[in-house]
DNA sequence: CTTGGCACTCGGGTTCGGCGAGTGCCAGGG
DNA sequence: CCCTGGCACTCGCCGAACCCGAGTGCCAAG
């Protein structure tokens, strides 16, 4: 018995289902892809391979299709992304290129995904957790108000307006700020955050006497910034594509609208595939159905892929009914990964 | 014949209809409402309604429905609010009394209005054509790059790195830009933004020689700042709670979530419901069904209020099928409205 | 103006076969 | 040993016929 052939009726099986959304039998298997050999035994090879748990029956009598673990072999062993054509890139490139700043990377990103794949698009902002301070900025506002400004090397930003309550000499209080400003950056500057946020104690102590607490209060909004800069952050876009490709999935399509509005489930996903993903965390990493039912997604596929310059910083990918078509979803997902690293290492 | 049993006939078939999702006859009619009248009487009101384009019947012989024009009407004369109960208060104030700042206040406002009121809801940031600049920075922040900060006095900011091409100094350049920012300043702080800009032109004219082009790379980015501080911004959630309540209007369903995830459009809305508002533009204002069409939303209502401090400053609301219940999901716009504007004046 | 009666309409749900796709099994041939 | 054609069987889907009942409009009487 050929190994090999039933490798074969399983992908066929797939990429029918994938296209027709309904039940393929063994009839128009041999005629839509040329195997090669009669129905009946692509019956025989499918018996085998629904007692294998590959592929399933909805009703008796009816054709079959794939298991969450059919999906699983097809997109590990079977499924050979299609390159896009030039034309697709060029259209990628062109669309990424006119972006001005971190924010609009994303935003373009996650737009462009939801489009080329017709599914939900996922990008998480690249993530702080290894990035630095660049600098620290205190500005004055007028009466006992600061804003404060963190800048990352990645570019992001975090701002935060602080009162300050202690102050006891407004009219001193910008030159002490600026003074303030200077020691706190000599002392952050190029560290990362997290490590940042232990020096700012030593800033305290190191202020000349009467103007702790004003040193105090900023430090500690500070410190907040620096934690609310490693908190990780996601966009999303084209939830509209969910009703229509999965009219079929409209059961579960209001959980799963309810867990895309819950950024935090997100992130734990996309967190979860990185994790999973092993060594290279920059390849493309599939979850399929079942495997993300305890986020709440049910019936739904995950593809995602590491981005960043140089080192992997965050994920992005779509997200649509296990029934997707994988080999142009991953190819999609891959080279738009690709095309945003390129853009953000410039 | 009495006009005003007519129209409490109209209520009680939005009432009844709203409730049960179906077309509402004569005889339920009569046995839901203490009306005082047999079917026969209804019957004949019915027919005048008819007649007059306020209700309709779906088939020949069912009950009827409510059209358009009999919401409108519904909603302008027969609708009176439910108030909202002390224990619903008190949740709304504990809610929203927790934010820290106002993407906080407006974060927790959408999701609050998407909660209580189970539809999709829109919030629009507090909107800046009145709002006037508090404070510009200009950071360095290593090499030719350097950080612009734009405060503005509702409390927004906005932020855009600058690449300085032109310096030929570098050395130089923190104290050019100290000295340019406390120029910018003078020229463009407590203005409104839209006047801010035209006063950016005198700041270059008045710069000393061999400084004018640092200056004016630094002054377009402003004004790129102004520009985009100018620029509305949407936040919506709950959409989840569109097919929900909506699976009737399914077949919209995925124009309704295009058009939620095309901000433009949600921006024009709410422009224009604060437009037609008239003169107290914190009154609440109401959109049905096809007054919405052109915008690419069929089949949907529309409730907002506009709040702020003291002024309007933007508007805020819900959007769900035209068969929602319009009483009580006005009185929680407005409610949260009302929450809000007090929260944002502290 | 309201009321009860009455004939009529018509959409929705149910039942019932027929059709056809698809299967599993088996015996025969390479 | 594997593939093949044949054959009987199973069900789900589809259309037709059908009934039922809610709801209506009209009318004559109070």
């Amino acid at each position: 018995m050929s190994d090999d052939r039933r490798l074969a009726v399983l992908r066929a099986i797939v990429e029918d289902y994938v296209s027709t959304h309904e039940p393929v039998g063994s009839k128009a298997l041999v005629e839509r892809h040329r195997l090669g050999v009669s129905p009946a035994t692509i019956r025989n090879d499918m018996a085998v391979l629904e007692e294998e748990g590959y592929i399933a029956q909805p009703h008796t009598s009816a054709g079959r299709i794939p298991t969450d673990k059919g999906y699983r072999l097809f997109v590990d062993r079977l499924a050979n992304l299609k390159p896009m054509s030039p034309a697709e890139r060029r259209a990628i490139q062109a669309f990424l290129d006119g972006a001005v700043d971190l924010d609009d990377v994303v935003d373009r990103t996650v737009r462009l995904l939801a489009q080329i794949t017709r599914q939900a698009a996922v990008v998480q902002y690249p993530s702080l957790s290894r990035a630095a301070v660049r600098h620290v900025e205190l500005v004055p506002v007028g009466g006992r108000s600061a804003l404060l400004v963190l800048i990352t090397d990645t570019g992001r930003v975090e701002q935060r307006v602080v009162q300050v309550r202690s102050a006891d000499d407004l009219d001193a209080l910008p030159e002490q700020l600026a003074a303030l400003r200077d020691r706190v950056n000599a002392a952050v500057a190029g560290k990362r955050l997290k490590q940042a946020r232990e020096e700012l104690a030593g800033v305290v102590r190191a202020t000349a006497p009467g103007q702790e607490a004003v040193a105090a209060e900023v430090v500690a909004a500070l410190g907040e910034c620096l934690t609310a800069g490693l908190e990780e952050r996601v966009v999303i876009a084209g939830t509209a594509n969910l009703v229509r490709s999965g009219a079929d999935l409209s059961a579960s399509l209001g959980s799963v609208l309810e867990a895309l509005e819950e950024h935090v489930v997100l992130l734990r996903l996309v967190q979860e595939m990185a994790e999973e993903g092993g060594a290279d965390r920059g390849a493309l990493s599939v979850r399929i159905g079942a495997e993300n039912l305890h986020l709440g997604l049910p019936e739904t596929s995950v593809v995602t892929s590491g981005y960043g310059e140089g080192e992997v910083l965050a994920r992005l990918g779509v997200l649509g009914p296990t029934r997707m078509d994988y080999p142009t979803t991953m190819a999609a997902v891959r080279a738009v990964s690709r095309y945003v690293s390129r853009i953000l290492s410039q």
